[in-house]
DNA sequence: GTTCGTGCAAATACTTTGCAAGTCG
DNA sequence: CGACTTGCAAAGTATTTGCACGAAC
């Protein structure tokens, strides 16, 4: 990925910063996942390139890299934030509150809308995140059965108690 | 706000929850924000109304209130978590990353998006939220006129030097 | 040599938990 | 009474900062 990394490297040197070699490891982290990654997830992985490399800078080269528009922060629910390379103005996911499957979707998914907030607001460099979260077709029937359950359960339960 | 109440209440109470005086605060204080509330401000407003209530009851109280689908919460980027009434199931806002001005859009941005995503999933009970972070017109300006400053500064400042 | 980056340790900030006491049904 | 809540203090986590040393320009 030759091209990544010198565009890696332009970006940081366009803003003044040089690309370390703990930063080139974590962008490679991040970049080799297949999807989003936690503070603690890219510690590790780093780690076990580098022992030596320290939270403080996987925290600040975090902080740093999303400044530069490399990578993005991403808030799902329930969840820390995760990182991701930033390679679009936009970024959707579906996600099951329950088993917290995650579907990736398309950039396209909003259509122009990008351009319409720009111009209906006068908003400039835009990036839009839009997150969906409900529950799978698996966990929805999942959900059903516990409530049933739990509306059958005192019932039986008294029965039980005077057979003693 | 009556209903508001009534309905907090049996929401509450549906779930096995009671509307103590701490939760209808809480929830009152979020409901006459006009936007949203960092866990900072809400404890701010409570405690203007009582000072004993304690952080831990608040953060408790947010946690539960989520969990009931009676608030939201939403992360905007470079900012602390923040709260605010669930009305419908869908909450959008374009926000500027350098003034922090926060616009709240439609709940019909997006159309059928949430029909669209349940039936081609077959996700249930969908919430979308989309976050759109940008640079408003004005501070798209201000930007740009600090970058035009900073390519000719250096210039000058030489110059002033020799004067001393 | 000056600026930029890093590791380490310490400091801060943020959030959760255990428990005794109070409230409601 | 038993389940639900709360305040307070303590414990845990997470994140940021200060500083001395090393590397890059």
């Amino acid at each position: 990925m030759h091209s990544f990394q010198q565009s890696s490297d332009a970006i940081l040197r366009k803003h003044g910063y040089r690309l370390t070699p703990q930063r080139h490891m974590i962008l490679n982290v991040i970049q080799e996942a297949q999807g989003h990654l936690s503070i603690d997830q890219i510690m590790e992985r780093v780690q076990q390139q580098n022992p030596c490399v320290s939270l403080s800078t996987v925290y600040r080269t975090l902080e740093l890299l999303k400044s530069v528009d490399l990578i993005r922060e991403s808030h799902l629910p329930d969840a820390q934030p995760l990182y991701e390379i930033a390679d679009g103005q936009a970024h959707h996911h579906l996600i099951c509150r329950r088993c917290h499957v995650t579907i990736h979707l398309d950039e396209t998914l909003l259509g122009d809308l990008h351009e319409q907030l720009q111009t209906q607001y006068g908003f400039h460099h835009l990036s839009l995140e839009l997150v969906a979260a409900g529950y799978c077709d698996n966990c929805w029937h999942t959900l059903q059965q516990e409530l049933a359950q739990d509306n059958i359960d005192p019932q039986p339960t008294l029965d039980i108690v005077s057979q003693d």
